[in-house]
DNA sequence: CCCAAAAATGGACAAGCGTCCATCAAAATC
DNA sequence: GATTTTGATGGACGCTTGTCCATTTTTGGG
């Protein structure tokens, strides 16, 4: 037992930081007000004063929290995925993209932090780990597959690849933002596939399943 | 001459939705109060409620001022496009990614509106208006090359491209927002239009130029 | 030139915000 | 069980917010 004192106190913490995500999902940043937290929290108004010194530290924290929820998630799911990179890639493509990750609330508080993130240094700082990360993990994958394959101008490949997927990942958040109801996750991860088979034939099928291992073949046209 | 009088009562107005959109790109939204924008307006503080009945009215008249503005500066550039639909698309994602369009100002505005528009409906509705359009203009452009091309499932080929060139276009606005010094435009259009050359060899090219008419061609492998 | 009409002003106002601290309750130590 | 220590409470505080309106200024018509 780790005293029923320090028990309580991190209860608290995590009550608040919930509260304020709970908040900022329902309401958004502008309406997440000191009142409305600790009604949430269930909690007495001196509390965000004594645990984290005022509310921008409180918000603060509850986005370092909801970046970390994220990777964690992620990095989790990866463990479970196979040592090749087409897996990996698929695996974090899949992830990101599941119920699990990419649902109304985490939109709703990614978006509404990015909003804020221009004019809140620390906060973009988050926004920018959990991005800088998961870049990390992609490149990873995409340069053992260039490097396997033996493309030419490898480096450009990866680090376009990369981008590419970044990039297409995002676009698909903010069309489940804008559209949750008429989101369809099969259609979103069929369209990131498809950029991957045109960019690596040999790893990556259109139908997004990993491609075995086989000769090289250039041609993909449309199916 | 209109009257001085509705002269000056529209020069007003429109003083007072820049002072909004100028506070929104410096401040973010939180921070763009009343006093912040009669200030900047050079105003006097009752003209908000004179001219838009309050302040969330006049925030909702900026956003839709924001949005049409984009809009058509991107249709005055497809007015200076040619008519195949090749040609279209390469201004569409050119002009979206141009210094013009994407540029620190418009991007804070934009993204700092999209985490609000949960909240509030108004705002959804014309961040929603613009995508539609923008969709509906490149669609249309896939549309015609897939049905010349004579491509088998054409609307779902359609369709994919027109999600994922969006999708792409969206993760790059995304980019800048977060790493606007190290952007880079011709980067960003090289990916996307690897996408396009994958879903439709023989209308683009990976150079990102449009590939002249010629015989189909059906491999595109890696440079 | 004068007067009615419209537009612009800026201060008053209540409501809500975040911060802080005197007070209280409970756990840990002796 | 008494005492110290620490966490928790909630009301008071000063400040800012957005709204509104009595007043002043400007414009256009007679």
């Amino acid at each position: 037992m780790a005293g029923k004192r320090e028990q309580n106190r991190e209860q608290n913490r995590q009550a608040l930081i919930g509260a304020v995500l709970d908040s900022v999902a329902e309401k958004g940043i502008s309406e997440t007000s000191v009142s409305e937290i600790i009604q949430r929290a269930g909690l007495s108004r001196g509390m965000i004063h004594l645990h984290f010194g005022g509310k921008d530290n409180l918000v603060q924290a509850a986005a370092h929290h909801s970046s970390e929820a994220y990777y964690d998630g992620l990095e989790t799911l990866l463990q479970t995925a196979g040592d090749s990179p087409q897996e990996r890639v698929e695996m974090i493509v899949r992830g990101d993209l599941s119920e699990r990750v990419l649902n109304q609330r985490n939109v709703s508080i990614w978006y509404a932090f990015r909003g804020e993130a221009r004019n809140r240094k620390a906060i973009a700082e988050y926004s920018d780990t959990r991005d800088g990360r998961l870049r990390g993990m992609i490149h990873n994958a995409f340069a053992r597959i260039v490097r396997e394959a033996g493309t030419p101008d490898a480096s450009g490949a990866a680090r376009d690849a990369t981008h590419g997927t970044l990039a297409l990942l995002e676009g698909m958040w903010t069309d489940f933002l804008l559209h949750p109801d008429r989101f369809d996750r099969e259609e979103a991860a069929r369209i990131v596939f498809r950029f991957l088979a045109a960019m690596f034939p040999a790893h990556f099928s259109l139908a997004g399943a990993i491609r075995p291992k086989q000769g090289k073949r250039g041609c993909n046209s449309s199916p």
